[in-house]
DNA sequence: GTTAGGG
DNA sequence: CCCTAAC
């Protein structure tokens, strides 16, 4: 399990939430503490900015701290077990006196770090940074422990307390689940670790070349800033932005969470703005006063004072039922995207992609056939929480016929011949223009053609365990197919099957005489079932098709021309021929020349 | 090979 | 759509 530890100080759920100023440790089952990977730092950064902090929270085996770069060379002052909830921290802060003190520490650090920066310039050293840790190290005693530290590296630990140990009541809550810091160190044949590891803060050479004296950071590089990241964390960062770093920076150099945005300007410890203009509506507040260190994010603003005690209570209890909010909501703005976010966008984003190319390929002729969309209008059907929706059967829609239970999902605009047909149309209730309606019937057969449906047959047919061949798929009748099965049957009568698919589907290899003469009856049964005039359409959407009220009526006019009565089947109309021109009359002013 | 009709 | 019997 993880933990986050902070410098030396209490950690709330919500504070560990910083991947900056918090390291990620391990505990390893005899109990030392492990660096933690990369990886494990992102996962735990996952779970934390989904809000699962419970799950850090919750570990049993969260038993230490460990502070970070910025008070390595500070003694624990975390000193409580890990059953004893609701111990008062032993420790006290001594607020305003040792702001001061940590200013100092840090100029000191500074001049240090000048003066290393000299020497290795003059010297060439190499690990100077590493130098410079060791020289503290050298307080460490030979248990690893450290009980000599300088009087100022600890009056910087007991700023970095100032920080976050607010109210002692506070803190009890938090430190009682992790244990003392003390235990981290106690481990003498681990020693060791403290150099190797750095998760375990700072061991990884920090460089402070670029922090000398003050400090802009505004005309720092990107590569600067990360310079200067590293050198004030202590670990990289990829983080481009700028302004992102430059906060990260200050923040961690003042240890303050009042950053302007304007200006990075840090000056003995404290920020210099360049403008009296503070971005985020903060200009009122002074930043410089040493003897406040505010944390002012949104919404609250705490400062030291005694009588600001409330407001970190009241913060606390925020961060108990809302979650993340100070510091890190301020900064959770320019936070380069997670890697969770990042995976989950993209998954959405194929899962869309695949959504498209799974309709797209719904076509029922796909069958590694080209899956042109446009070349056909074919009907699409997919489910919509149980409700069948057609998508697109509206190529031919455009003789006139009113095409119930068609919602139309095409988002682009609509063909060229659809539009053709649409708006010259004759709105003539019963018949559809024969010119037009002919004309967008070559249109699309001629794009079916060219889509392949003629070596359609290789692909969707597949033999049968019989020897025969059976097709794969069922293909939907279009409108415009239905059509020209009305037009042929009228044509030369219902019966002459294969005449008409001589006439009226020779484009159409896969519609067999059979196909005609089954969709036929099937046209029949729907045309005498239902009730007249556009009432029954909408109520047999199962149907396969929606078939305008306008053919059905027609095809029972047909019928009952040959005297084809569905029930009663007497097949006298079989020879159609005379029948058929006999009806003529009847459809003088439609699609007759077909 | 077509057609009609049942499955 | 498939299958099959009957043309």
């Amino acid at each position: 399990m993880f933990m986050a530890a902070e410098d030396g100080s209490t950690l709330s759920p919500n504070q560990i939430a910083d991947p900056v100023v918090y390291k990620l440790v391990r505990v390893d089952g005899d109990g030392r503490f492990v660096p933690a990977t990369d990886d494990e730092v992102m996962e735990v950064e996952d779970l934390l900015e989904d809000g699962k902090n419970e799950k850090v929270e919750d570990a049993e085996q969260i038993v230490g701290c460990i502070p970070t770069e910025g008070t390595l060379f500070g003694k624990p002052h975390v000193e409580i077990s890990n059953d004893m909830p609701g111990l008062p921290q032993s420790e006290t802060f001594e607020a305003a006196g040792e702001y001061n003190a940590r200013l100092e520490y840090i100029e000191d650090v500074l001049q240090k770090v000048k003066q290393e920066e000299r020497l290795r310039l003059t010297c060439g050293l190499p690990n100077y940074a590493s130098a410079y840790v060791n020289r503290d190290r050298k307080s460490f005693d030979e248990d690893g422990r450290l009980p000599v530290i300088d009087e100022k590296l600890q009056s910087n630990l007991s700023l970095q307390e100032i920080t976050h140990s607010i109210s002692p009541s506070l803190n009890e809550n938090h430190v009682s689940k992790h244990g003392s810091l003390g235990d981290c160190l106690k481990h003498p044949d681990k020693p060791v670790e403290f150099e190797s590891s750095d998760a375990l803060c700072t061991t990884s050479n920090p460089d402070f070349s670029l922090l000398k004296g003050d400090v802009c950071l505004d005309n720092l590089s990107i590569r600067e800033l990360h310079e200067c990241f590293k050198a004030t964390f202590g670990r990289d960062t990829t983080v481009k932005d700028k302004s992102w770093l430059k906060r990260r920076i200050a923040m961690g150099l003042t240890h303050s969470c009042d950053i302007p945005a304007s200006s990075f300007i840090i000056k003995e410890g404290k920020f210099v703005e360049e403008s009296s203009q503070n971005v985020e509506g903060m200009s009122n507040f002074p930043t410089t006063d040493a003897l406040k260190i505010e944390c002012r994010g949104s919404p609250t603003t705490y400062s030291l004072e005694d009588k600001d005690h409330h407001h970190f209570e009241d913060m606390e209890l925020d961060h108990g039922s809302e979650g993340q909010h100070d510091e890190r909501a301020a900064v959770k703005r320019i936070r380069k995207p997670t890697r969770r976010y990042i995976e989950e966008l993209s998954e959405v984003e194929s899962r869309e992609y695949v959504q498209k190319v799974i309709s797209l390929n719904k076509n029922p002729i796909s069958d590694g056939v080209s899956t042109n969309s446009i070349a056909r209008p074919i009907k699409k059907v997919y489910s919509d929480g149980g409700r069948t929706v057609i998508t697109r059967l509206d190529s031919l829609g455009g003789s006139g016929f009113q095409v119930p239970c068609v919602s139309r999902v095409r988002r682009s605009r609509p063909r060229k011949d659809v539009v053709a047909l649409v708006f010259a149309l004759p709105d003539k209730d019963q018949n559809p223009s024969v010119t037009v309606t002919d004309e967008a019937e070559k249109n699309l057969e001629q794009k079916q053609t060219v889509s392949g449906n003629a070596s359609d047959d290789n692909t969707s047919v597949v033999p049968t365990s019989k020897g025969g061949v059976r097709r794969k798929h069922h293909r939907a009748w279009t409108l415009v197919e239905v059509i020209k099965l009305v037009e042929g049957v009228s044509k030369c009568g219902a019966g002459r099957w294969s005449e008409i698919k001589k006439l009226s589907f020779s484009s159409y290899s896969y519609r067999t005489s059979v196909d005609l003469k089954d969709k036929w009856r099937n046209l029949l049964k729907a045309s005498f079932a239902q009730t007249p005039v556009d009432e029954g359409i909408s109520s047999r959407k199962h149907a396969s098709i929606s078939i305008p009220a306008q053919i059905l009526l027609r095809v029972r006019e047909l019928a009952e021309m040959h005297a084809q009565i569905p029930p009663s089947n007497h097949g006298q109309g079989k020879l159609g021929g005379g029948g058929v021109n006999g009806s003529m009359h009847e459809m003088s002013s439609s699609a007759v020349c077909l």
